[in-house]
DNA sequence: TTTGTTGTTGATTTTAATTTTCGATAACTT
DNA sequence: AAGTTATCGAAAATTAAAATCAACAACAAA
């Protein structure tokens, strides 16, 4: 039994093969973060018959399963990403869209302490950096 | 002659009532984060005949004017809130939806630092922390 | 202050992302 | 294998936001 199995029945959600490929594409890919309209897209390529109500579902069930997390860059629409037991943030290159990942020690200190400041029990945080990576400061040059 | 006149001609913005009127709602607002049907709505009680299009194509010139900034809360649409001098980030109560804000010094420098380590030229960064605020967290005791 | 130019407005249409509906179908149970 | 129930795909509905366009208002010049 494939690993996706698995992991589709222990949060709960029904073997079916929509799920199962969406699972895969989102563990596949090489850009951690797609839309649903990427994994339409890579359904398609991949000549998997699969609605688009279907992958817009599925992420959805996903995120409440605690699967997947959805962020919103700036710009408005979601983007999903596979959840991970290591947090880690964002930084974003207005120019080229390219997102890498960061994790700070001291942010992360510095937060729960704001929290605490403020009495608040925090449950989640996101934190985004924009900017111009090197390779398109370069370009600009 | 009013403030908000100077304020839109200071952006280059020629003075219309539209403008003026979502100047004041955003100035006069107890809460600081107002979406678009939010900054509409109080235009009809003010009974200002002021169309919703004109309400977004307002709010987006104020935004390329830097006289407000667009956030994008968890949940996906924009909300607007007045750009003032003064930096900070956002604290969100996952249960009322309070908003407060803060300034923390070594979480900006760590910011910059991070951007430096990955090469980035920083031109924006947005943090949010999400949580339940003391007043909620007394409630469901 | 009238007039002319140009930018702005409101009503409506359009777009794009996402959600809902619903009959057909597939997954798990017995 | 058969029944129950969740899931699916296609299409329609909803929503936030942006675009269109003729009528109108703001400012400048006469």
């Amino acid at each position: 039994m494939s690993s996706e199995n698995q992991e589709l029945r222990a949060v709960g959600l029904k073997v079916t093969l929509p799920r199962v490929k969406i699972l895969q594409i989102l563990e596949n890919s090489d850009t951690k973060h797609l839309s649903a309209e990427d994994v339409y897209k890579a359904l398609i390529e991949a000549e998997e018959d699969v609605g688009l109500a279907t992958v817009y579902r599925v992420l959805t069930q996903f995120e409440s399963a605690g699967l997947v997390s959805r962020h919103h860059f700036e710009g408005g629409h979601s983007v999903f990403e596979l959840m991970s037991d290591d947090h880690h943030d964002h930084i974003v290159c207005d120019s080229c869209g390219k997102v890498e990942e960061f994790f700070d020690h001291t942010i992360e200190q510095q937060q729960e302490r704001i929290a605490q400041k403020f009495g608040y029990k925090i449950t989640d945080h996101s934190m985004y950096l924009y900017g111009i990576c090197a390779a398109c400061q370069a370009e600009t040059k």
